[in-house]
RNA sequence: GGGAGCUUAGCUCAGCUGGUUCAGAGCACCUGCCUUACAAGCAGGGGGUCAUAGGUUCGAACCCUAUAGCUCCCACCA
C-alpha cells in the first residue's frame, strides 16, 4: 500500500476528534480512580478564540491528556462566562446599529434581545476549542448565567449579607461614563498621560486685588469646589486664616482649610477641593465637614448643579472654561505635567470618581484563609514569583464594589419600600414577609427590587464549585453535597493569565474557603502574555493578532500546539511568530516520515537479527527510559516547554537520527533488504511508546499513527493508552554508546573536511591500549566506514583524532596536508597543555585539596591523567609528521 | 512613591544547595550533500568578558554591595 507523502491533517483532525468524542473518551463520571480535574477559565460567551486562549487551552489540554493516560479519571469542565459589562456593551452597540436605543427599552425587552443574541452567537468559542483538540467533557458545559448558577450567586449574596460581609454604602467609586456603571478598582487601567496643569487665581473675599492661586488638571471641576486647602505650616498662606475665596465665574465664596495632606511643593501649595469628584478631596471633605456638589451627570455631562455649561460634556467644558477663565483674568499660567489617568477596562472611557450608593463586599475577614493557604503553599502558584505579588495585594485588599448599573447579570436580591428601606431576600414574597414585620400596611406592589446586577466576578468566583454543585451555597449547614462535588473538588490545576490573579484567582480561593472550607485547586499555572515579534501585546486594534483558526488550517492543530508551547515557560511572555508553528509542522512531518520508513519495511522472519540492531535496541530502550524519567520530572514541575523539547529531541535525534538509522536495512542493487522480525517488532513497540509520550502535545498525528502502525482492538486508542512507565536501564551502556557516538561524529567531521562523498566509504584505524570492538558495527554503518583495523603503530599519511586515550586514523588516498595536520595537532596540544596546567594548579593548591569534596579531587586527578596521556599521544604524532 | 523580578550566542530561553553534565538547548546563520522515510531533510561548523564595577572564596554565570537598563504589580500629588 502506498502511504501518502505527507500527513493529511485536516481530515484526520476532524475524524479523530469525532472519534474521541463519540467514544466518550472525554467523558468523566465519578468512580474509584483518582480524579484529575481542571475547570476552564470560562471565556466570554461572546468571545472568539484569540492567541491567549490558544496558549491557555493548549496547556490545559496537555495536562489533561497526560493525566488521562496516567490512568486518572480526567475531567476538564468547559463553559462560558456571561461577562456582564462586556456583553452588555456589545449588545447595546448592536442595538444602536439597528437604530434601537437602550434607553427606550425596558429591562425585560433588553434582556430578551441579549439572550437572543447570546443564543445565536454565544459559545462559538467552545466550538473553536474543539479544533484545537481540547479534550473537555462537553456534557458538563456550563454557563455562568444559567439558572442554577445564577441562583447560587444570589444565595451567596444573601449569605454574605447575613454574615455581615456585604454592606451598602455611599462611597467614591470608579464610574464608567460610557457604560453608566460603577466598576471595581481592578477594572480601571491607569495610563500615563501628558496633561495640562492650569494655575488659576481665586480672589480673596473682601479684597480688591488679593488672590490665591491654585493648580489643577481639571479646571471644569471648580464649579464643584467647596474649599481651598493649604498646608498648616505653609507661611505663604498663614495670613489667610478665617478668610474665604471666591470661586471664579460662579462668584461663590468658599472657605480656606488647613490640612497636612497638601504637598507644599506641588503647584502653588494651594489645592482646590471638590469632594464630589476626587477621592482625596472626598476624604478631606469628610474630615472638614465640607459640602459636596455633584456637578456631573452619570454620562459625564455637566449637571444642573454645575450651574454653567449644563448638559455639555466634561472634556468640551474643560476647553471652554479655560477660555472663559482666561478672559475673566483668572488664568495665571499653564504647565505640562505627566500624570496618570484611569480608563475603563471594558469601554476605555476615562473613569470618573463619583460618589454613589453601591454594594460592597468587606474583604478583610473573608480573605484571611486565602492569603494563608498560598503562603503556606497549600496552593502553589507557578511560577513562584507571583506569591509576592499575591501577598502584597491580599494584605492591602480593598473592599470590593460589587454592584453594577447594568441589566445583563444576576440582579441584586435587595428590595426597597417607598421610603428607601431595604431588605435582602431571595424573592419578592420573602422580601415582602420581612417588610411586613415592620410595616403591616405595606402592599407587595409597593416594594421593588434593586435595579443593579452584581459584578461578573461575583459569579465567576464560585465557578470551581458551582460547575459541580450549584446547590452548595443554598444548601444550609446540613447539606452534604452531591457525588460530583465530593469527588472532583478540590480541583487539581488552574491555568490562567496573571492579569486576572486578583480579579478571579484570589477571589475563587476566598470563595473556596468560605463555602467549601477547602481550596478550589492545588496548582495555579500562570501563563505569559502572547506578544507579537516586536514584543507588542496582541490586540484587535493593532491588528497584529493572527486568527488561530487560520493557523490551524495552515500548520495543523498539532503544529500550532507545538509552536505555542515551544517558547512558553510559565509566567514568561511568549513572543509569538508563525515560524514557531512551522517548526511544529516540520516536527509533525518528521514523525510522519519515520512512520513511512517503518511501515515500508519488508519483514522476513527467516533472517537473523544483525548485531547492530541488537545494539540499537538495547541502546534505545535505555535512552528512552532515561529521557522518559526526565520528561516526567519536567511535567511535575510544570516545565512544559522543556518537557516538549526533551520529547522533541528524543523523537528527532534519538529515535530517528540514531535508532532508525542503525536498524534501517541496507540497499542492495537499488532495493532495500528485508528486516528481521525481531527488530521490526521492537521498532513498533518503540514507536508506540514514542507516540504515547508525544500524544499530550500532538494528539492528532499520534492517534492516527497509533492506529496505523498496528492492529487495534475496539477501545484501544492513543488518547486512553497507558503512559509508559520508567523501566530500569543501564547508564553504563549509555555511556559506552556515547563513546561510539563520539567516534562516529569525528569520522563524519573528517569526511566533511575532506569532502568525502556520502556514498564513498573510508577506512578507520585504531591504536588503543585496550581495544574494544563491540561498537564497530555502529561505527561502520553510521560513519560510512568499510572496516575498522586495530594496529599498534600509527599509520603514515592519515588524518587522526582522539577519543579518550584512543587514537583513531582515517587513511585517505589523497588530500592529507602535513602542514594542516601539524597546525591542527599543535592547536590541540596547546589547549590540552593549558588545561593540564589549570588542573595541576588546582591540585597543587593546599586549600583546594583541604576543602573540596573527595570525589571532586578524584575527578581532578583523573582529568590530569587523561590530559597527560593525550598530550603524550599528540606529541608523538607531531614528532612523526 | 512602595514592592517584585529580569539582564547568559543574532533570537527565545535552560543553567537545582558555588567545583567538566559550566558556559548549554532550540531556532537562525555558514559549509557540503537532491545518500530512494523526510531538502519541511541529512552531515558538519562558527557564534557568548554570563549587563557593568567592586567584594567574599582555594574556586563565582551562581553568594554580597553598588551602578545602569528593562519588565510587572500596587498606590495615584491636585
Amino acid at each position: 500500500m502506498e502511504i501518502a507523502k505527507t500527513f493529511e491533517f485536516s481530515a484526520a483532525e476532524e475524524r479523530w476528534y469525532d472519534f474521541w468524542n463519540n467514544q466518550g473518551f472525554f467523558r468523566s463520571v465519578p468512580d474509584d480512580r483518582e480524579p484529575y480535574t481542571i475547570v476552564i477559565p470560562p471565556p466570554n460567551v461572546t468571545g472568539v478564540l484569540h492567541m491567549g486562549h490558544m496558549l491557555n487551552n493548549t496547556i490545559q489540554d496537555v495536562l489533561v491528556r497526560r493525566a488521562r493516560m496516567l490512568g486518572k479519571n480526567a475531567c476538564w469542565v468547559p463553559g462560558t462566562d456571561h461577562a456582564s459589562i462586556a456583553t452588555e456593551a456589545k449588545v447595546v452597540a448592536l442595538l444602536k446599529e439597528k437604530g434601537i436605543n437602550k434607553k427606550d427599552l425596558t429591562r425585560d425587552e433588553f434582556l430578551k434581545y441579549a439572550w437572543e443574541w447570546k443564543e445565536k452567537y454565544g459559545g462559538i468559542i467552545l466550538e473553536q476549542l474543539k479544533k484545537l483538540g481540547a479534550s473537555c467533557d462537553w456534557e458538563r458545559t456550563r454557563f455562568t448565567m444559567e439558572e442554577e448558577l445564577s441562583e447560587s450567586v444570589i444565595d451567596v449574596f444573601i449569605d454574605l449579607y447575613q454574615k455581615g460581609h456585604i454592606y451598602r454604602g455611599t462611597r467614591m467609586v470608579n464610574w464608567d461614563v460610557s457604560a453608566l456603571t460603577a466598576v471595581s478598582d481592578e477594572e480601571v487601567i491607569m495610563k500615563e498621560a501628558t496633561s495640562k496643569l492650569y494655575y488659576l487665581r481665586y480672589k480673596i473675599e473682601g479684597t480688591e486685588d488679593e488672590w490665591v492661586t491654585i493648580a489643577t488638571t481639571r479646571p471644569e471641576t471648580i464649579l464643584g469646589d467647596t474649599a481651598v486647602c493649604v498646608h498648616p505650616e505653609d507661611e505663604r498662606y498663614a495670613k489667610l486664616a478665617g478668610k474665604k475665596v471666591i470661586v471664579p465665574l460662579l462668584n461663590r465664596p468658599i472657605e480656606i482649610i488647613y490640612d497636612e495632606y497638601v504637598d507644599k511643593e506641588f503647584g502653588t501649595g494651594a489645592l482646590k477641593v471638590t469632594p464630589a469628584h476626587d477621592r482625596n478631596d472626598y476624604e478631606l471633605g469628610k474630615k472638614h465637614n465640607l459640602a459636596s456638589i455633584d456637578i456631573l451627570n452619570p454620562d459625564g455631562t455637566m449637571s444642573p448643579a454645575a450651574k454653567l455649561y449644563v448638559g455639555k460634556d466634561r472634556f468640551a467644558v474643560r476647553k471652554e472654561i479655560v477660555k472663559d477663565l482666561e478672559e475673566a483674568g483668572h488664568l495665571v499660567k499653564v504647565e505640562e505635567i505627566k500624570n496618570n489617568v484611569g480608563y475603563s477596562e471594558r469601554t476605555n472611557a476615562v473613569i470618573e470618581p463619583r460618589l454613589s450608593l453601591q454594594w460592597f463586599v468587606s474583604m478583610k475577614e473573608i480573605s484571611k484563609p486565602a492569603l494563608e493557604n498560598v503562603l503556606n503553599e497549600n496552593i502553589k502558584l507557578i511560577p513562584e514569583k507571583f506569591i509576592n505579588t499575591y501577598k502584597h495585594w491580599m494584605e492591602n485588599v480593598h473592599d470590593w464594589c460589587i454592584s453594577r448599573q447594568l441589566w445583563w447579570g444576576q440582579r441584586i436580591p435587595a428590595w426597597y419600600d417607598e421610603e428607601g428601606n431595604f431588605v435582602v431576600a431571595k424573592t419578592a414574597d420573602e422580601a415582602f414577609e420581612k417588610f411586613k414585620i415592620q410595616n403591616s400596611k405595606l402592599k407587595i406592589e409597593d416594594i421593588h427590587q434593586d435595579e443593579d446586577v452584581v459584578d461578573t466576578w461575583f459569579s465567576s468566583w464560585l465557578w470551581p464549585i458551582s460547575v459541580f454543585d450549584p446547590k452548595v451555597f443554598g444548601g444550609g449547614k446540613d447539606y452534604k453535597g452531591n457525588p460530583d462535588i465530593n469527588y472532583y473538588y478540590p480541583t487539581n490545576d488552574l491555568v490562567t493569565a496573571p492579569e486576572i490573579l486578583f480579579f478571579w484567582v484570589a477571589r475563587m480561593i476566598i470563595a473556596g474557603y468560605e463555602y467549601k472550607g477547602d481550596k478550589p485547586f492545588t496548582n495555579v499555572y500562570l501563563t505569559g502574555i502572547v506578544r507579537d515579534k516586536q514584543g507588542r501585546k496582541m490586540s484587535k486594534s493593532l491588528g497584529n493578532s493572527p486568527d488561530p483558526l487560520d493557523l490551524i488550517k495552515k500548520y495543523s492543530a498539532d503544529g500550532v500546539r507545538v509552536g505555542m508551547l515551544l517558547c512558553s515557560p510559565a509566567g514568561n511572555d511568549l513572543p509569538f511568530d508563525d515560524s514557531l508553528c512551522e517548526q511544529g509542522a516540520s516536527f509533525s512531518n518528521k514523525i510522519w516520515n519515520a512512520y513511512r520508513l517503518v511501515k515500508g519495511f519488508d519483514i522476513d522472519d527467516s533472517i537473523a537479527q544483525p548485531e547492530i540492531s541488537k545494539i540499537a535496541i538495547e541502546w534505545f530502550d535505555a535512552k528512552f527510559n532515561q529521557q522518559l524519567a526526565e520528561i516526567n520530572d519536567l511535567f511535575t514541575k510544570f516545565r512544559l516547554s522543556d518537557a516538549l523539547m526533551a520529547t522533541y529531541k528524543l523523537v528527532w535525534d534519538d529515535f530517528c537520527a540514531w535508532y532508525l538509522e542503525m536498524i534501517k536495512p541496507e540497499f542492495v542493487d537499488g532495493k532495500a533488504k528485508p528486516i528481521d522480525k525481531q527488530t521490526y517488532s521492537c521498532t513498533i513497540i518503540f514507536f508506540e511508546r514514542i507516540l504515547k509520550v508525544l500524544h499530550p502535545f500532538m494528539p492528532f498525528i499520534t492517534e492516527e499513527l497509533y492506529h496505523n502502525i498496528a492492529e487495534r482492538s475496539f477501545g484501544d486508542a492513543c488518547v486512553v493508552a497507558k503512559w509508559p512507565e520508567v523501566q530500569s536501564y543501564s547508564t553504563l551502556f549509555l555511556e559506552k554508546f556515547g563513546f561510539a557516538i563520539d567516534v562516529v561524529a569525528q569520522v563524519r567531521n573528517i569526511r566533511n573536511q575532506k569532502n568525502v562523498h556520502p556514498r564513498e566509504t573510508v577506512e578507520l584505524v585504531v591504536k588503543s591500549s585496550s581495544p574494544d570492538d563491540s561498537f564497530d558495527s555502529v561505527i561502520q554503518k553510521l560513519a560510512g566506514v568499510s572496516k575498522v583495523n586495530y594496529v599498534n603503530e600509527k599509520p603514515a599519511g592519515a588524518q587522526g583524532f582522539m577519543v579518550k586515550a584512543n587514537e583513531y586514523f582515517v587513511p585517505l588516498t589523497s588530500n592529507v596536508n602535513p602542514e594542516e595536520e601539524k597546525a591542527r595537532l599543535t592547536k590541540d596540544l596547546v589547549y590540552n597543555k593549558g588545561f593540564l596546567e589549570s588542573v595541576q594548579k588546582k591540585l597543587a593548591n593546599e586549600k583546594f585539596v583541604a576543602n573540596a569534596k573527595p570525589e571532586l579531587i578524584e575527578l581532578e586527578r583523573r582529568k590530569q591523567a587523561d590530559a597527560e596521556s593525550k598530550i603524550k599521544a599528540l606529541e608523538e604524532q607531531l614528532a612523526n609528521l
